[in-house]
DNA sequence: CGAGAATTGTTTGTGTACAAGTGAATTTTT
DNA sequence: AAAAATTCACTTGTACACAAACAATTCTCG
């Protein structure tokens, strides 16, 4: 006797993708940045707020591999997102007088002004996309995502 | 009198990074995608898989924006994504006859074969990007996640 | 000091991911 | 049945993300 839509034994054995963390990391990672995109910070992407923002947090120069290692990406991505927020005027480069491998950036005033305009924004999309958890849940479900990292 | 490094009011307005669920996410994504590609399967991406088991389980013939759907991509997204199933020979495309606009998928028996054989992998890849959890942290984790989608 | 190792920034190529727009076909509405 | 709206697949352009390779520079250690 056949066993519900196939038959025999389960044909995906007992795997159900809807249940995997990694597909679920995809979905609520889309969603995020579904409302963060939104919600136009400048006009600035995820990445490139969590870049001028680390930036901004820096007391001095810092160079580009550095930054970008703070922010998570490699030094491919990295490249590719200075240059837009330098193309922006949101940061400046000069070459490093003690180490002529490097280039020393740092914040301007724009971006510093963007970065301070934009804290209550991102603050916003933080709650927009927690806003299905209660407060509770939140504490708890950002203690084990942490731990995944 | 002074507080912490600054001096003053807080210049970054309780703005934590690394606590916020947008960063998290990202770098818990990563993290995972750095696991999902060290188990290689058939070469196949995260996103590649899940497709091709998506149309795995799918009991007929399905559109290309369907099968996208289900897997959570956009139309142009999953363009590329069928391009290269099909370029390696683990779907069929066919014209619809009932809606000449559609393109109607079937996965090969070389996909199907892929998956069967990759299913105790991509458990493994699973079991491994939920390592630092305990049995009941990974249950509460996967209960909020999936809220977040 | 000098050879090998490591780091910095860069480029190229591949793979998601989305916005915006196109034309063809289908469905819905009137 | 004709008009309007929708859907399907596709294309272009932008933006991450990583692998792999590269030259220039700096560091390390014998």
């Amino acid at each position: 006797m056949a066993t519900g839509s196939g038959g025999g034994d389960d044909p995906f054995l007992g795997y159900v993708l809807d249940e995997q963390v990694g597909f679920l990391l995809r979905k609520a990672y889309q969603r995020h940045m579904t409302i963060f995109a939104r919600s136009t910070i400048g006009g600035l992407t995820p990445t490139q707020f969590s870049t001028l923002f680390r930036l901004f947090a820096e007391p001095g120069p810092i160079s580009q591999n550095a930054l970008g290692r703070l922010v998570a990406m490699d030094a491919a991505t990295t490249k590719g997102v200075i240059s837009r927020l330098e193309n922006q005027g949101l940061l400046t480069t000069q070459k490093d007088p003690n180490d002529k491998r490097r280039y020393l950036l740092q914040s301007t005033e724009k971006g510093r002004a963007l970065i301070r305009d934009a804290i209550p924004v991102v603050k916003g999309i933080t709650e927009a996309t927690l806003e299905p958890l209660t407060k509770a849940e939140r504490e708890t479900f950002l203690r084990l995502l942490a731990k995944l990292c």
